[in-house]
RNA sequence: GCCGUGGUAGUAUAGCCUGGCUUAGUAUGCGGGCCUGUCAAGCCCGUGACCCGGGUUCAAAUCCCGGCCACGGCGCCA
């Protein structure tokens, strides 16, 4: 038996037709939602009902409809329900417009909800998160993740229009590729395997499979015990790799234009919103990113706030936001890329200077964690949001700062050989899209930008 | 992982220091009632809580220990 509804939601038409289509006055129309305020005054309810569109008041009259009546009165707040009535123009009404009821349905019942989803700060994040569902019920929140969704696209159009190809590459992984960051291990059958903490070493390959320019926007997993407002189990990572470069700066070109776009974009569309919402909120886009050197970095934190860094040292997280603040405050700049971080804290396959400067089989002799590298972080209002850099692309160099790192070369044969066969000068670089989210909306938690946050507790929902 | 702070009705908080003065206070939500122009409606009535385990004590929300969880700092990182 199929039970068909008094109400065909075939016609819907969503709140934001009704508030301003000049056609729509005095007709019958059908809406559907969920009710966000129900207001009883004797004989006359007050829903006011939302979509994904917008909102818009209904009237349900008990001289009108006794039925309908009935029903809204007793009707619980987040009820997802449908109505048809007319719509009228009435100065008392938001928006001055609603929708005088005559039928009304519950397709849905409610529970009282267990968080206040009217003012998301009133509850704690943890809290929120449990019933995330209907933490994004409220349009602040929401507003969230449209606008990682557009960021995503904003990433995405970039880089296509640069001639970069989309690529998916596994995440389930036979050997740990990078070292650096701990890894999950899973049971893949009845082997071990490891999640991917980073695309990589396979968006090297796709630069030299001939794709020449590659990009991703995927999962990666990091198996880190961070109990900090910045950092997740699980995040999205927006990735590129380009090849026939002729030196680092190219890279950091591809960062600059997404970081500059995104943020012209995202004021341009939402600023009114952030401005509403997020008082912390970004609302000047990104104009100009400088790039100094990461000695130039450590001498300013040192004259301006007494910090000293030993040579070979990267910036510790207090000196990432002082240089921001610094940064801000005295050119205005949002955002820094620091470049030429030593060799010491940074990957196997990072291109030293000296290899680019005098390219030869002796530039990768003897590195030390304090010879300079062509690699470069992106500071965002304060917080690493990208790293990237160069990359080696000769096999004999490669071998000796596999070799360097202490990495055991047999778990990575199938990366160091592509090396054998023409591999062009690349590199690339990988942003964290929830960082990128929390600096423009000024969140204070990485968690919120993320819509099911992992972290070293978090495994529900 | 280390360090710090915290865990009280559905939600958010007061009380804890100085154990008994508490029938654990307040706001909001929720349930019931009145109301035909509300818009975080209003007014009246009602409902509901000391994270788990152990210890000290005549007596524990309160003091001690352990666990779990939360928030933050650091290392580290996008």
């Amino acid at each position: 038996m199929v039970e068909v509804l008094p109400i065909d939601l075939r016609s819907r038409r969503t709140a934001i037709e009704l508030l301003t289509d000049p056609e729509l006055v005095e007709k019958e129309l059908v809406v559907a939602g969920w009710a966000e305020h129900i207001r009883v005054i004797g004989r006359l309810v007050f829903i006011v009902l939302r979509d994904r569109t917008s909102r818009i008041q209904l009237v349900v009259r008990k001289n009108l409809s006794q039925e309908a009546w009935k029903l809204a009165r007793k009707l619980s707040v987040e009820s997802a329900i449908a109505a048809k009535g007319v719509l009228k123009e009435n100065d008392e009404a938001p928006g001055r417009r609603e929708l005088v009821v005559h039928e009304l349905i519950i397709l849905s019942d409610a529970e009282p909800l267990p968080i206040d989803i009217r003012e998301p700060e009133k509850t704690i994040l943890a809290k929120r998160l449990d019933y995330r569902y209907l933490d994004l019920r409220n349009d602040k929140i929401r507003l969230i993740f449209k606008i990682q969704a557009d960021i995503a696209g904003i990433y995405r159009e970039t880089l296509r229009d640069k001639g970069f190809t989309e690529i998916f590459t596994p995440k389930i992984l036979g050997a740990a590729s990078e070292g650096g960051a701990e890894v999950f291990t899973i049971i893949y059958f009845k082997r071990e395997a490891f999640l991917a903490q980073s695309p990589q070493l396979y968006k090297q390959l796709g630069v030299i499979s001939g794709l020449e320019r590659v990009f991703e926007i995927g999962p990666v997993f990091r198996a880190e015990q961070h109990h900090t407002p910045r950092h997740l189990t699980e995040y999205t990572s927006m990735d590129y790799e380009m090849g026939f470069i002729s030196d680092f700066n190219q890279v950091m070109d591809v960062t600059e234009a997404f970081l500059k776009n995104a943020t012209k974009k995202i004021i341009d569309k939402y600023g009114d919103l952030l401005g509403k919402y997020y008082p912390d909120a970004l609302l000047e886009p990104v104009k100009e990113i400088p790039r100094m050197p990461l000695k130039e970095v450590q001498e300013i934190l040192r004259r301006e706030y007494g910090k000293e860094y030993p040579p070979g040292e990267d910036l510790d997280t207090e000196g990432e936001r002082l240089l921001g603040e610094f940064l801000e405050k005295e050119y205005g700049y949002k955002a820094v890329f620091i470049t030429k971080y030593p060799w010491g804290p940074r990957p196997f396959y990072t291109m030293p200077c000296i290899c680019t400067e005098n390219p030869g089989e002796e530039c990768c002799r003897g590195l030390k964690p304090d010879t300079p590298t062509c690699s470069f972080d992106l500071i965002f209002r304060g917080l690493e949001v990208t790293t990237g850099g160069q990359r080696q692309h000769n096999y004999e160099c490669l071998l000796k700062q596999v070799e360097n790192k202490g990495v055991n070369p047999e778990t990575l044969s199938w990366y160091i050989e592509m090396f054998k066969y023409g591999a062009p000068p690349h590199g690339g670089a990988g942003t964290g899209l929830e960082r990128v989210v929390k600096q423009i909306l000024g969140l204070k938690n990485i968690r919120e930008a993320r819509l099911l946050p992992r972290d070293p507790e978090r495994l529900t929902p």
